[in-house]
RNA sequence: GCACCGGUGGCGAAGUGGCUAACGCGCUGGUCUGCAAAACCAGUAUUCAUGGGUUCAAAUCCCAUCCGGUGCUCCA
C-alpha cells in the first residue's frame, strides 16, 4: 500500500516516493522569527511532522529541510524598535520556536537553513536570472522577477495573470517596475537598515527568494516535495516556482502539500479578535501540549479546523483514555488484566484490523482522524476482552505493537506534559509575564503546590483511615486532594494517584 | 466584485453513489466499588442546512436558496 497524498499541483491524490529511490526530499516553508509561535502556525508544522512520520512508517527515509527566515521587514523594524542587531533578536525567538516544537512533539528536521546564512546563494540565482533578463534592476537599486517571461506562472494556484493584474495593490515603495505583477528579487535598503553588499549592489533579500536558493542548495534543483501553510500557496510558493524554473528550466518541487488554516472559536485567529494564542500562552492556562498536538491532528490537514477550548477539554480527556489503556496493557494492572490460554481468533483478527486500518487512513492522504478512530476500535475490544479475562499474552503483545506504532505518528502516549508545563512557568517567571498564569497552574506546579512526597503521605494516611473503615476521614482526603487536582483511583493493585 | 471550501447526533468529526451513518468527548441507566475513579455493558442522528431534480439506489451527483469560513495584499 503506497503512501498518497494529495498534490495541490496536479489537484490530485498522488503516491509519494523518493525520485532518487534513496531518500524523499522534502522542503518546508518554516517560521519567520519576529515573535513566539501561535497554534495557527503549529498546525502547519505538526502536519508536516505527521507527514515526515508517516514517511518513514512507510518505509522511506526523508531529507526534509526546513528554512528559518531571519531576516525581513518585520524582523528589522522590531529589532530596531527593540535597539538590538537583528541577528541578537532572532535568536531568542528561533530558540523559543525549537523548545515550541520539541513540546509538541515535532521531529527535528534533518537540516536547517536559515536566510543570513545563504546570502550568496541566492545573489547567484538572480544573477542567474539577470543573465536571461528575467530578473532586472530598477533605479532604487532593487532587482524584480519578469513575470511575462515566465508564462507557467499561475500553475499552482490556478490563477490567470489578468485576475492578478486586476487585484494587485501597487505598493508605493515598488516604482518602476515593468509589471504590477512583478515581484522583488532583491530589495534595495536605505542607509542605516540592514544590508549585504553584492555585485546585484547593496540591499537585502526579497521574501521568496531564499525558499528557491535554500531548497535547490540542500536538495538540487529538482526535488520530491514542498510543503507550506494554505496562505504560502500564493504569491509565496508561486513565486518560487517561477523564480527557481526561469533559473534551472527543470521542475522545481514535484509535488506540493498544503496545511489549511485553523479557525480559533469559529473565527480567524487574530490579535484584534482576541483569540490568538501562543503556544505558550495556552501552556500557562493550563492545557497540555499533548492534547494541543492531539487536537490539532485530529482533523485531516486538508479540512479547516475549528479550535475550541471544548475540543481542547476533549484532547485531555481523549489521551488520558489512551494513556490508562496503554498502561493497563503495559503493567497488567489498573483494571487487572489476567492472561488467558485460549486464543479469541476473532479478537485477534480485530488488532489486526485495526493495524490495517490504521495504515490505510494514513496511506489515504492522511486520514488522521481515521487512523484515530482505528485505535478506538481496538481500545474498546481488548478492554472488553481483557475485563472478561479472554485476553492472551499475543493478542496483549499485538496491541502494544500497534500501540507503538500509532504513537511513531501520534507520539502523546508519553507523558511529558506536567515537565513542559514547569517549563513555561520558568520561562513566565523569567520573562515577568508571571501575569499570563493561570491560578490552576500555579496550584499544581507553583511554588507552594503539593510535592509528590506530601501527596504519598496523604495517601497513606487515606489507606490507613480506609483500613481503619472510617470513610468519612478517608474521603475527607480524597476531596481535599482533588480540590488540588489530584486524583485517587483505587483498585485491587492498591492506590494510584495522579495529576488532573 | 472574482475564485474557492464547508454546513453530518448535545459538541468535535469520518464517510463523497449501494451493508445497521465510523470514531472521540459528553450525557443517562447498569456492572464493579464502602463510596468514587478506571474499565465494561446498554441507551443516546429512521437521518446527514433547506427546497427541488437525476438514479433501481444519494449524506454522497446536479440546480437553487440560506448560513459559516477562506483566498485575490504581509500572513502557517
Amino acid at each position: 500500500m503506497p503512501l498518497e497524498l494529495f498534490n495541490t499541483l496536479s489537484g490530485k491524490i498522488e503516491p509519494l516516493f523518493a525520485s532518487d529511490g534513496t531518500a524523499l526530499r522534502m522542503y518546508c516553508c518554516g517560521p519567520t522569527v519576529y515573535d513566539y509561535g501561535h497554534i495557527g502556525n503549529f498546525r502547519t508544522f505538526l502536519h508536516v511532522d505527521v507527514l515526515r512520520r508517516a514517511i518513514r512508517m512507510f518505509g522511506i527515509t526523508p531529507r526534509h529541510v526546513m528554512n528559518i527566515t531571519d531576516v525581513d521587514d518585520k524582523i528589522i523594524r522590531n529589532a530596531a524598535a527593540a535597539q538590538l542587531p537583528i541577528n541578537t533578536y532572532t535568536a531568542r525567538y528561533e530558540k523559543a520556536f525549537f523548545e515550541d516544537m520539541q513540546a509538541l512533539g515535532c521531529e527535528t528536521p534533518e537540516a536547517i537553513a536559515r536566510a543570513t546564512e545563504n546570502i550568496d546563494g541566492m545573489v547567484s540565482l538572480i544573477e542567474r536570472l539577470a543573465q536571461q533578463d528575467i530578473a532586472y534592476k530598477v533605479e532604487d537599486g532593487s532587482w524584480y522577477f519578469r513575470i511575462a517571461r515566465f508564462p507557467d506562472y499561475g500553475k499552482l494556484s490556478g490563477k490567470d495573470l489578468e485576475g492578478i493584474q486586476d487585484g494587485a495593490r501597487i505598493d508605493s515603495d515598488e516604482y518602476e517596475k515593468d509589471s504590477a505583477r512583478d515581484f522583488a528579487l532583491w530589495k534595495a535598503t536605505k542607509p542605516g537598515e540592514t544590508s549585504w553588499d553584492t555585485p546585484l549592489g547593496t540591499g537585502r533579500p526579497g521574501w521568496h527568494i531564499e525558499c528557491s536558493a535554500m531548497a535547490m542548495k540542500y536538495l538540487g534543483d529538482s526535488f520530491d516535495l514542498h510543503a507550506g501553510g494554505e496562505d504560502l500557496m500564493f504569491p509565496h510558493h508561486e513565486n518560487e516556482i517561477a523564480q527557481s524554473e526561469a533559473a534551472t528550466h527543470v521542475p522545481f518541487a514535484r509535488h506540493w502539500f498544503h496545511v489549511r488554516f485553523l479557525l480559533v472559536e469559529g473565527k480567524k485567529m487574530s490579535k484584534s479578535e482576541g483569540n490568538f494564542y501562543t503556544l505558550r500562552d495556552l501552556l500557562l492556562k493550563g492545557h497540555r501540549a499533548s492534547a494541543i498536538r492531539f487536537l490539532l491532528l485530529s482533523v485531516p490537514y486538508r479540512h479547516q479546523l475549528n479550535f475550541t477550548f471544548d475540543g481542547l477539554t476533549e484532547s485531555t480527556n481523549a489521551i488520558e483514555r489512551l494513556r490508562t489503556f496503554h498502561q493497563r496493557i503495559l503493567t497488567g494492572k489498573w483494571p487487572t488484566l489476567a492472561v488467558a490460554n485460549n486464543n479469541d481468533p476473532v479478537l485477534s483478527n480485530l488488532i489486526a484490523q485495526g493495524d490495517t486500518n490504521f495504515t490505510a487512513s494514513l496511506a489515504n492522504d492522511l486520514n488522521t482522524a481515521e487512523a484515530r478512530a482505528a485505535i478506538f476500535d481496538v481500545i474498546r475490544a481488548v478492554n472488553t476482552a481483557a475485563d472478561r479475562n479472554t485476553l492472551t499474552q499475543p493478542d496483549a503483545d499485538a496491541t502494544l505493537a500497534l500501540l507503538a506504532k500509532f504513537d511513531t505518528i501520534f507520539a502523546v502516549l508519553n507523558d511529558t506534559d506536567a515537565e513542559l508545563t514547569k517549563a513555561a512557568l520558568a520561562w513566565a517567571e523569567a520573562e515577568g509575564r508571571m501575569a499570563d498564569v493561570s491560578t490552576e497552574v500555579l496550584e499544581k506546579f507553583g511554588a507552594n503546590s503539593l510535592t509528590d512526597a506530601a501527596i504519598d503521605a496523604l495517601v497513606a494516611d487515606r489507606t490507613k483511615a480506609k483500613a481503619q473503615r472510617n470513610f468519612a476521614r478517608a474521603d475527607a482526603i480524597r476531596n481535599e486532594l482533588l480540590e488540588k487536582g489530584i486524583l485517587i483511583e483505587d483498585s485491587k493493585e492498591g492506590v494510584r494517584w495522579k495529576r488532573k
